[in-house]
RNA sequence: GCGGGCGUGGCGGAACUGGUAGACGCGCAAGAUUUAGGUUCUUGUAUCGAAAGGUGUGGGGGUUCAAGUCCCUUCGCCCGCACCA
């Protein structure tokens, strides 16, 4: 294939090794991209064609399976395959065949092995006399390792497979009591100079073997290739080199960056709409000066991707990033997207980092330092009869039945995926926001599920929060106006503490829930402080000055999720400033400390009554206070065993 | 096949280092207000049971005074990669 190639093979090891660094990264992600990079150890092993002067290089994980080797297998696309083509026609149209059968869709056949037995021989490496055939097979990628095997079908699923359907040896060189083929570890049997050894010790015996023979050594292979970063269309950053007859591939000197793409494009045409461009692609070969041709080709839009959250660092036109700026925003604190870019989008930005540090633009290595990766919201798929997708807002439900809302005929009901466009099954939030608000909109939200999670989307509920907000409005404007006093009063009573303990708490929660991107339970947090904040007013009126104070802290906790109505109601209540100016409450430990403390009186670790005492009471005294309880007593048939009491939590009697 | 995740009421989901399972909400039920419906308010709502009490975090087993949480095993679902030698 024809393009342009960004060597991100080179970073490979370093790309690898530094994912364990990233500890606020989901641990999802980083294997995803350990397993992209997919780095294995093993050894490359050279096996000589009888009766010919040329060699096969196999990789392997497994060389301590060696003496278990019963056939050779090459990828179609192997230099040796074409070469048997030439003079082979059958192995040509075996070839031919694997290329049509990639290139349809694979996973029909996927299952099924097909492999041309070539008249090519090789000799096994220790076995003297031992002959192995080479077959051409179709399940040999020609891009990972060197694109040739051997087969030990005893400890290999495909080879075994591959053997058994063209009747080739099945030598077990491993000790197992287990069905063939096994893929274990083990004791070493038939194997030469590698019997009774363990398969770690198999392995380097073997290839120190070979090493010493001169005929392999060890090996590491990465599943990893390198970037394709050309693309045959107008939209993307044009590829900045120039083809030049004499000087050959020429890159354009900075000076005469960015190339600008033209705007007098028309897309009516097949093919690339830059090369059939009429004069763009002309230009002067920046060496010799002689008439020239641009690259038409343009690259991938992760290419701009990779670096555009480091120049949004700085808006200076004339440089793509200053150094300042860098070193003062780089590396993103928090970044956000979706699980569907953990290897592609996330592995390249990394790379470019990387890549940028080594030409000394930035001093940066990993881009972002936290990682959250949202779920997708997901709904229910809605088709006509005749196989048209519709919205689900075109759907009516009638007896657990789904009905066109204007025809009235039945609807088929799909799966629930991920919204699409294509599929239709989207729901707009517009009309959410127009019938409820967008602060509304957002707490619904924000009140469902925890981000990181995929969801169904639901609109039941959002009722819901439209009636707290309604209920919060009417509590907020029903307190006298202006009054901003935010000091408390002297002596507080018991009740006034406990609110201020349960506000405190709801500080800690939700800074805490926020903090930790689990807005759900911040949500339910805010709710249940005004639920007790509520219910506080009812019963102490007359107490405005706590109540207002309470009021204005709550409605810093909730001016995230509701900005606007947290705005009004604010200005309702202090008309000094704008709430987005205040600070986030602080937690007061002074009124979180109680005095007096739940405590679950256990029997045989069943809860049988729960006594409030004196907070770090005695053992003693909490056994005492614990024994005076009638439900405890009338389970405590023996003397206890045993008492277990853990101060301030729990106290369980052992009978 | 490999890798990752998940499984808790009718539903969405809570539960800090093992220590009162079901927070918060949706839904539902009953009642109050209302001339109807809606709104609003109160109460209830895991499950079996009249109660006492029993049972419950996909199933089975284990560790522990104590398990949603730790260990083993098994089932189911979702996502990613997929003939990677």
């Amino acid at each position: 294939m024809n393009g342009w190639f960004l060597k991100i093979s080179d970073f490979a090891d370093e790309l690898l090794n530094e994912i364990d660094s990233l500890s606020e990264w989901p641990e999802k992600v980083k294997t995803m991209q350990k397993n992209w990079i997919g780095k294995s150890f093993g050894a490359s092993i050279k096996f000589f064609i009888e009766n010919s002067s040329d060699h096969i290089e196999i990789f392997t994980t497994r060389p301590d399976t060696i003496f278990g080797a019963s056939f050779i297998a090459i990828s179609p696309q192997h230099r040796l395959a074409k070469k048997i083509a030439k003079k082979d026609f059958k192995a040509a149209d075996f070839i031919k065949f694997c290329e049509n059968q990639s290139n349809k869709e694979i996973d029909i056949e996927k299952a099924d092995k097909h492999g041309y037995e070539t008249n090519l021989l090789v000799s096994h490496p220790f076995k003297k006399n031992v002959k192995l055939k080479i077959f051409i097979a179709n399940f040999i990628l020609m891009d990972y390792g060197t694109g040739a095997i051997f087969g030990c079908p005893a400890h290999d699923q495909r080879d075994y497979d591959f053997a058994k359907k063209y009747s080739l040896d099945i030598l077990p060189v491993i000790q197992t009591e287990e069905n063939l083929p096994y893929t274990g570890d083990g004791i070493h049997i038939n194997s030469g100079f590698l019997d009774n050894l363990n398969t770690k010790d198999a392995i380097k015996f073997c290839i120190d073997k070979l090493r010493k023979l001169n005929i392999g050594e060890e090996k590491i292979s990465y599943r990893i290739r390198d970037w394709g970063v050309s693309r045959q269309r107008y939209w993307g950053c044009p590829i900045p080199i120039i083809f030049c007859n004499d000087c050959g591939e020429v890159p354009v000197p900075e000076e005469q960056l960015p190339i600008y793409l033209p705007n007098d494009i028309t897309f009516d045409k097949k093919g690339n709409p830059l090369d059939y461009h009429p004069t763009w692609k002309h230009t002067k070969c920046p060496i010799c000066h002689k008439k020239a041709v641009r690259e038409t080709d343009t690259f991938d839009t992760f290419f701009e991707s990779s670096w555009y959250f480091a120049r949004f660092t700085d808006l200076n036109p004339k440089k793509a990033f200053t150094e300042e700026a860098i070193k003062y925003w780089m590396p993103v604190d928090q970044y956000i997207g979706g699980v569907e870019h953990a290897v592609m989008h996330l592995l390249y930005s990394r790379f470019f980092m990387r890549a940028l540090k080594r030409v000394n633009t930035i001093d940066v290595e990993e881009p972002f330092i936290s990682l959250q990766t949202q779920g997708m919201v997901c709904h229910q798929t809605f088709k006509t009869k005749k196989q048209k997708w519709l919205f689900p807002n075109e759907i009516f439900k009638k007896d657990n039945m789904f009905f066109h809302l204007n025809t009235k005929e039945p609807v088929e009901a799909g799966r629930i995926e991920k919204m699409s466009k294509s599929k239709k099954n989207v729901v707009d939030p517009q009309q959410i926001i127009e019938n409820f608000g967008a602060d509304t909109a957002r707490f619904f939200m924000l009140s469902d599920s925890p981000p990181n999670r995929d969801m169904e989307w639901s609109n039941s509920g959002i009722e819901g929060s439209w009636r707290f907000l309604n209920k919060l409005w009417k509590f907020v404007q029903g307190l006298p106006k202006g009054i901003s006093n935010d000091k408390l009063p002297l002596n507080l009573s018991n009740n006034q503490k406990e609110l201020l303990k349960i506000l405190n708490e709801s500080i800690m929660e939700t800074t805490k829930a926020i903090d930790e991107f689990h807005f759900n339970i911040a949500v339910a947090s805010v709710r249940s402080l005004f639920n007790y904040l509520y219910t506080y007013k009812i019963k102490n009126d007359v107490d405005k000055t706590l109540i207002i104070y309470v009021t204005k802290k709550f409605l810093i906790l909730i001016n995230p999720m509701v900005p606007h109505l947290a705005e009004e109601l604010w200005d309702h209540l202090a008309k000094e400033q704008i709430i987005a100016n205040q600070s986030w409450p602080k937690v007061d430990l002074n009124y979180m400390q109680k005095d007096r403390q739940k405590m679950p009186i256990q029997v045989n670790g069943k809860v049988r009554a729960v006594i409030e005492i004196p907070i770090n009471s005695t053992k003693k005294d909490i056994e005492r206070i614990a024994l005076r309880e009638k439900n405890v007593l009338k389970f405590l048939i023996n003397k206890p065993k045993k008492v277990i009491i853990i101060p301030n939590r729990v106290i369980n009697f052992v009978i």
